[in-house]
RNA sequence: GGGCCCGUAGUUCAGUGGUUAGAACGAGCCGCUCAUAACGGUUAUGUCGCAGGUUCGAAUCCUGCCGGGCCUACCA
């Protein structure tokens, strides 16, 4: 036991029926974020992300393909896993819903529910459309003049169906759903999903339906095999299987109840409601946080297949670099939010904030103290006042960054980060060491000290968004791999320490001219 | 139909009762020259969606309307 505050953060488990793409990796990206500062910040983290496999629509899709659904998501499955190393992120598990152990913990969660009497055996009636494989509430069926009841987007044909099926006692968790909002009231982000939730479960909730005899692609019930587990039971349980569950032995199990969930908005519900239900009547403590992020829309247009204006991330990267790509999707757009992708956007993102503000900061100052200062870190020297405010702003920096972090306002962060970016870029200006290079070497010393320092906290903040660059900076520094967790963010920087030659680490993007010929 | 959120400079947004409504980007002008033609200073632009109301005072609260988005359960 090493003592620590644990961190639990988790994505979405993403569903194999889809290629990886901009909504995937920025679901992921935020929970890569959080896990990189928490890391730095003391914190004993695990970060999981994994593939939700089951289902019929899998199932389908294996058949279609020729395969069998276990072949089928073994490759889409590694699709996913080939994201995280494209865009650096450093998730600590990864999990499928079709490993054993996961079969475990959702029969032994199961059980639980049973012995709670959470679970009965009913009947699933409905009106369903073969077309659409779905069923349909009776309100959204209508007969027509031909006498055939219809529904769906396009009113296909329904039939009444009624399959056995298990079910939830939903019905009876509406108040203590309520209870636990009102007592933890941080539970649900962004404060507009928080309201949807409360009006959803205060419009009284149904028993749900949590077994299908329709497909076998999935877990089947303890005890009844022909009943496959309702997908959403299946999925949402991987955060408590990684820990080990039902073994609360599991040296995992420290991190159990998780403290986020970071989500896309639309399955909002099944984390907020079904979930801490499932959990609750399990007599295990429901996760702490479930924040739901929003849609990206590329250049005005939402994204839809049959436009075929996906964002592919990876292909971003490659154009753009990684880093910049990491900065803008946090900083373009309040997290929560939905956002627009624009090209014009990304690129005034990464000239104006990283090669002008930041980039060029470090370079100015760096090749200065290297052509003044025989590549060292100059002496401190004897402080003035403007020397200590630009310090003091950037020592600040650290508290105020982590309280952003904490409701996953990485946008105001970052914002936080460059607005001291800017008092060092003025701060440069009115000191001109240059200048001071000629009249006065001394107070030239300490003021490019005043800006490496200055440079090498803000650029300590930055590793968690930028990772790869901010590294290359503090290298710049010669600032040793065991200083940059933030227990070193209050030591300074230590005269007469040799840098290596500065180079450019966020180059301005030149948009390419048309070819020529 | 019911519910929630939003509508503020060219653009993205901040501002949730109190002096002449702010920032960033973009634009113009000036300065600097260490630096990735980067940096700094400065100027300009708004009937704060519309109309009423409450108040000594409203972008901020209330009502109505207009416009946009989202939720309204069992395909993930």
């Amino acid at each position: 036991m090493s003592g620590r505050s644990t961190f639990y953060v988790t994505t979405p488990i993403y569903y194999v029926n889809d290629v990886p793409h901009i909504g995937h990796a920025y679901a992921t990206l935020a929970c890569d974020v959080m896990a990189r500062f928490k890391r730095l910040d003391g914190y004993d983290v695990h970060f999981l992300t994994g593939t939700d496999e089951h289902g019929q629509k899998v199932e389908k899709a294996a058949a279609a393909a020729g395969l069998t659904p276990q072949a089928f998501t073994d490759k889409v499955s590694q699709s996913f896993r080939d994201l995280l190393g494209a865009m650096n992120f450093s998730p600590d598990g990864f999990i499928r819903t079709t490993e054993k152990r996961h079969y475990a913990a959702c029969q032994a969660l199961w059980d639980k529910l049973v012995a709670a009497g959470d679970i009965y055996l009913g009947k699933y009636a409905g009106w369903y459309s073969v077309r659409d494989e779905a069923f349909y509430a009776d309100s959204e069926t209508e007969v027509g003049t031909d006498g055939k009841r219809r529904a769906g987007p396009v009113g296909n044909e329904v039939e009444w169906v009624e399959e056995p099926s298990y079910f939830f006692k939903l019905s009876t968790w509406g108040d203590r759903l309520l209870e636990f909002y009102d007592k933890n009231p941080r539970f649900i982000a962004p404060e507009t999903r928080r309201n949807e939730v409360i009006s959803f479960v205060k419009g009284g909730l149904q028993d749900l339906s949590v077994s299908r005899t329709s497909f076998s692609w999935g877990v089947p019930v303890p005890g009844d095999p022909k009943h496959i587990m309702y997908v959403w039971l299946d999925a949402l349980t991987n955060y408590i299987t990684e820990c080990g569950y039902p073994d609360i032995k599991n040296p995992l199990w420290r991190f159990w109840p998780a403290d986020l969930h970071i989500v896309g908005k639309d399955i909002i519900r099944f984390h907020c409601v079904f979930w801490p239900a499932f959990l609750m009547a399990a007599g295990v403590a429901p996760p702490q946080r479930v924040f739901a992020s929003g849609w990206w829309t590329t250049e005005g247009q939402k994204i839809s297949k049959s436009l075929g204006n996906a964002i592919d991330p990876i292909a971003v990267a490659a154009e753009f670099g990684l880093d910049p790509v990491r900065y803008f999707l946090l900083r373009e757009v309040p997290f929560g939010n939905d956002g627009d992708f624009q090209r014009r956007a990304l690129i005034g993102r990464l000239n104006a904030d990283l090669a002008n503000a930041y980039g060029n900061l470090c370079q100015r100052v760096l090749s200065i103290v290297a052509k003044n200062c025989e590549g060292k870190i100059p002496p401190k020297g004897t402080l003035i006042d403007a020397d200590a405010m630009l310090l003091g702003r950037a020592k600040g920096l650290l508290a105020i960054v982590r309280a952003d972090i904490e409701e996953q306002a990485f946008h105001r962060a970052l914002a936080s980060i460059w607005e001291v970016i800017a008092d060092a870029n003025r701060y440069v200006d009115a000191q001109a060491p240059w200048a001071l290079a000629k009249t006065d070497p001394a107070r030239r010393d300490t003021v490019l000290w005043v800006l490496a320092e200055s440079i090498r906290r803000v650029t300590l903040l930055v590793q968690p968004f930028m990772p790869g660059s901010a590294g290359k900076m503090l290298d710049q520094l010669a600032v040793p791999a065991e200083s940059r967790a933030f227990t070193a963010f209050d030591s300074e920087l230590a005269a007469g320490t040799l840098l290596p030659k500065p180079q450019g680490v966020f180059p301005r993007f030149v948009e390419p001219t048309a070819a020529a010929g």
